[in-house]
DNA sequence: CGGGTTTGACCTGCGC
DNA sequence: GCGCAGGTCAAACCCG
């Protein structure tokens, strides 16, 4: 499985400590991780989705693109501050003669996995609301909204173009609640990168198995 | 009957 | 302005 965020994590530094993706009853994550720099690379310019309202542009998604658009007028000042309640991104912007705005963006993670199956079961509730076929790509894209109440989190899943026996599974935005299946982590088996939709708990005391 | 899925229509951004 | 592509909506349908 390889896991990329679709930007540099933004929030390295800000949630250092929090550990890295927790262990399944079924994967191990920690063994299949790792970082895909050509495909964060090649996804620079898409590196954040817009989750709030915007002056310009009302409770849509969108990218890093919108908000370079957003910035042009607002070039003089840019403020950046870390949402404590979600781990968003705030950005609040001013220019002259423009009224002040604040964007909040959240990140992307896109994970790829082998798999024949296209839904793995990841503790979350998902609707699924959309289904499209993409430029080429034969295979369907699917599209998911997380079931809990309020919770904005998007999923998309489709089949990788170049080799149809991986998944790709993207990630959108952060649960404002906690997964309905709640799973542990053990220290040692903590490595490489962490996703801020993950809800981690330090496991239990020694008798008690990892819930599911 | 309630919740989830399907699917065509619609909306929006972007390139030409 | 127009057409295309991606994303979302919502009514109809399905299923337990």
């Amino acid at each position: 499985m390889d896991v990329y965020f679709e930007n540099p994590n933004p929030f390295s530094g800000v949630n250092s400590n929090i550990p890295p993706p927790l262990s399944s009853d079924f994967i191990n994550l920690s063994d299949y991780l790792e970082l895909d720099d050509d495909l964060v690379a090649a996804n620079q310019d898409s590196n954040w989705s817009l989750s709030t309202e915007t002056p310009e542009s009302s409770d849509r998604a969108g990218s890093i693109n919108d908000i370079n658009v957003i910035n042009q007028g607002f070039s003089d000042e840019i403020e950046t501050s870390i949402n404590n309640n979600n781990n968003n991104m705030i950005i609040k912007r001013k220019g002259r003669g423009i009224n002040e705005s604040t964007v909040e963006v959240s990140p992307r993670v896109t994970f790829r996995t082998r798999s024949q199956f296209e839904i793995m079961d990841d503790g979350y509730k998902w609707r699924k609301y959309g289904k499209k076929f993409v430029k080429n790509n034969s295979n369907p894209r699917n599209y998911y909204k997380c079931s809990g109440e309020g919770c904005g989190v998007k999923k998309r899943v489709e089949r990788d173009r170049e080799d149809t026996s991986y998944v790709l599974t993207s990630y959108d935005g952060v649960h404002n609640h906690e997964s309905p299946c709640t799973s542990y982590y053990t220290p040692p088996a903590m490595s490489l990168v962490y996703s801020n939709e993950w809800q981690l708990q330090q496991q239990p005391s020694a008798n008690s198995s990892s819930s599911s």
